[in-house]
DNA sequence: GGCAAGACTTTGATCAATCAAAATGAAATC
DNA sequence: GATTTCATTTTGATTGATCAAAGTCTTGCC
């Protein structure tokens, strides 16, 4: 019963306090993240308030209730398992799906959300290698590092993107730097603010900093 | 770039105009259909007026223009795949699918539903048999009489239900009156106001021609 | 022809979501 | 401590969709 709009601000607000790590989500980064003027997102975690899905405290932030948790992860789940079907079983490009998920998110029944979560055969990851969360509202949290950090010189999985604008996943898929793909940082220079990397069999490339720590690995 | 809302009437306005056979629909069916208030359906018109996806004239009717009929096609041919991928790929049960397609009907981009299309096998017909329009928003139409006015005692295919109420679906599962199975009208006394059946090979059952007339089938 | 009934339209109001612009508060700078 | 700046909140207005209730046609009936 909530509506599209309420599930958008209550997914964005969950997904900027996983990607900050902090409790309290700023009113600014919610307006941004929605495109929506500084005051509408302001009166409109006010509706979320009398709806018992955040707490706000004015001009410090918002954090979720566990009310709100509850349907932020069930939105993620929603949004990443219809990510999932649309490249798996519709073949549509990874780089895509998210706006269409986006609409459909609002659109399916839990019934049919489980049933396609059985036909894709309970999928963990979602096409960016973003978890999905399970029906309880869980994901298992993985050891994952950006490739700024990697020390050591052995061969490491590409688990996740975190810039997912269409001009970074192509530039990363054109590097090989897929979710899935094997990767080896082969030398790492602080001073010049640089990784070098090799993909597959590939001569290795050098890549700056600011790109390498969006490429989150497992080690 | 229409709305939900505005989808959902220009769609029964071209249902309504296909079931009764009528160039007008009556302002009175629109609300009835949509379960809203009748000034409420007045006011929408007006907007799809405005659209130029009507044409109205005050206390007479409404018909659709020829970008109207264009929408609503395209409307049953989202609504029809939908409801085929729910019952063909994620085993759904027929008498349920309906209010789930409502909503996604909505919700899913030109692209998704052409690779739905693909997806399925390009269906020509529904779970209830109704014809599903082509891209181009035309349907084959078939040649299809209600078991009433059967009079031949040949093997006919059932087709499609009209009345599409999980009542009357389950009521007609029962008897096993699926589209795609095959009856024979054994017996008809309009005197009696109903028409005996056998299905398959099942003993025949009595009909009232209420019933008989919201079944078709193809000679 | 006159009138009652039913269908339809108009009116006035509400609710959710939004914006632009004005007001306010808190932090950082002087 | 006073001031400036920037984030945030408040205010006032708009738009789409809706309802209830009041007003107006049209039609068929006497
Ligand atoms: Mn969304
Ligand atoms: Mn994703
Ligand atoms: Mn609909
Ligand atoms: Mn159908």
């Amino acid at each position: 019963m909530p509506s599209a709009t309420v599930e958008n601000y209550v997914k964005k607000i969950l997904v900027l306090s996983l990607d900050t790590s902090e409790e309290q989500v700023g009113m600014g980064e919610i307006a941004k993240g929605l495109e929506v003027a500084a005051g509408t997102a302001t009166s409109m975690i006010k509706t979320l308030e009398r709806e018992r899905l955040v707490r706000y405290k004015s001009r410090q932030g918002v954090t979720l209730t566990a009310k709100g948790l509850k349907l932020g992860m069930d939105m993620l789940r929603r949004h990443r398992l219809v990510e999932t079907f649309l490249v798996e079983s519709l073949g549509l490009d990874w780089t895509e799906v998210h706006q269409e998920a986006e609409e459909l998110e609002h659109a399916i029944s839990e019934k049919v959300l489980d049933r396609l979560d059985k036909f894709l055969g309970r999928p963990e990851f979602d096409p960016h290698g973003d978890p999905i969360p399970t029906k309880e509202g869980k994901f298992a949290e993985r050891r994952i590092r950006n490739l700024l950090e990697c020390q050591s010189k052995k061969l490491r999985t590409i688990k996740l993107l975190t810039d997912q604008s269409t001009d970074f996943l192509n530039f990363a898929r054109r590097k090989g730097l897929v979710p899935g793909t094997s990767v080896e940082v082969t030398n790492r220079d602080l001073i010049s603010d640089a990784v070098e990397l090799r993909v597959g069999n590939k001569k290795p490339f050098t890549l700056g900093s600011k790109a390498a720590k969006k490429i989150l690995v497992s080690s």
